[in-house]
DNA sequence: TTTAAATTGTGATGTTTGTCACGCAGGGGA
DNA sequence: TCCCCTGCGTGACAAACATCACAATTTAAA
């Protein structure tokens, strides 16, 4: 499991052992059931959450209690509300597993100790904020520049693994569309 | 024009009288007038741009010819084709002048030496690209959770100056719809 | 000043997508 | 074993939105 998360981090930054041994020790691990809530709407935020093995969904509910896929996270993934998690506000998203999960857990006081204490780590973190930020951009790209058939076969290019692992209806609500057009559009 | 990036910095790093002029060696600065481009789609992207007075439009322009703005950049923002800037790749969207616009740029070798000569500039673009993200994310949520005319008033709430400088059939792009839509829902 | 181009509004019509309703299949718990 | 819940497909209809066409107005250029 530590080896994992060293193996993720040393992508973009090399560390020593010693190095390795300190950013660890700012880290908890946890395990999820299938189901379990990482985070609940309305709570406040510990963690940002990096994933080992499983699967999270980042949700959103609306005013009239419909639920919004705003993410997924597979392995190697980082996630959290980053909104209330860096401004120490309460959640206005819930991040739940769609199967046994298991993380790291990082304080916003361990992430700042750990960007503060190791320029290394800091740099780790900036190029994950530039890849999210982009990440997301194209994201917005697809809203704007493609119907819900492209997006769905765009999502099944880029993740196919996401299709045996979550229900239709869930993809569905990621793209932004019902499930009864989801289901019209795989034919 | 320093001013008014200094500003912008200490907002979230001070910084001693040394420590910006060295920041201001990395930069250059570069006057355009309305309707140019400061990046065009297929070229390389050799700079990040701080805006510091006028209006500037990302775009992407699909097979068919379509312009879809992917987002505007006003005084104080920060804006490029960062896949393409951070991948060194070309171009696959275009940075145009709404207005007359002077920026500050940045290339990304001035970028990676400011941020690994001075850890203050690396925590201030972690902090702007977490930003970013965020800010991004919370544009997916709209189109999830929002239809055209929701998504319409969210804008105007938050950037009512964009109504007076920017035609409408922009801000029609900008929201994801056609202008005729657009025209319809503003009364 | 005059002329051309850009911007905006609006009607008519077609397409896409959402909503409601129903049926069917499969799997896990009592 | 039985049953209920979840997931999935699909028909019928309504709502949202795109597209095409045209006119009026404003802006910018010659």
């Amino acid at each position: 499991m530590q080896q994992k998360l060293r193996e993720h981090i040393e992508k973009i930054v090399p560390l020593t052992d010693d190095e390795f041994a300190f950013v660890l020790s700012h880290f908890t691990t946890k395990s999820y059931k299938k189901r379990e809530f990482l985070i609940r709407e309305g709570n406040s935020v510990k963690y940002a959450y990096f994933v080992v093995s499983g699967l999270l969904m980042l949700i959103y509910n609306n005013e009239s209690g419909k639920q919004h896929i705003v993410s997924f996270a597979m392995e190697d993934w980082w996630e959290s509300d980053f909104l209330a998690y860096h401004t120490q506000t309460k959640a206005t998203m819930s991040l739940q597993c769609l199967e046994d999960t298991d993380v790291f857990c990082l304080s916003l006081e361990d992430y700042q100790q750990l960007c503060a204490g190791l320029q290394k780590m800091e740099h780790f973190f900036l190029r994950k904020a530039n890849a999210g930020h982009i990440g997301s951009q194209q994201r917005i790209l697809s809203f704007l520049t493609s119907n819900a058939k492209e997006r769905y076969e765009q999502l099944l290019k880029r993740y196919p693994s996401l299709f045996q692992r979550v229900p239709k209806s869930l993809l569905a609500s990621y793209l932004g569309v019902s499930r009864e057009t989801l289901s019209r559009l795989a034919r």
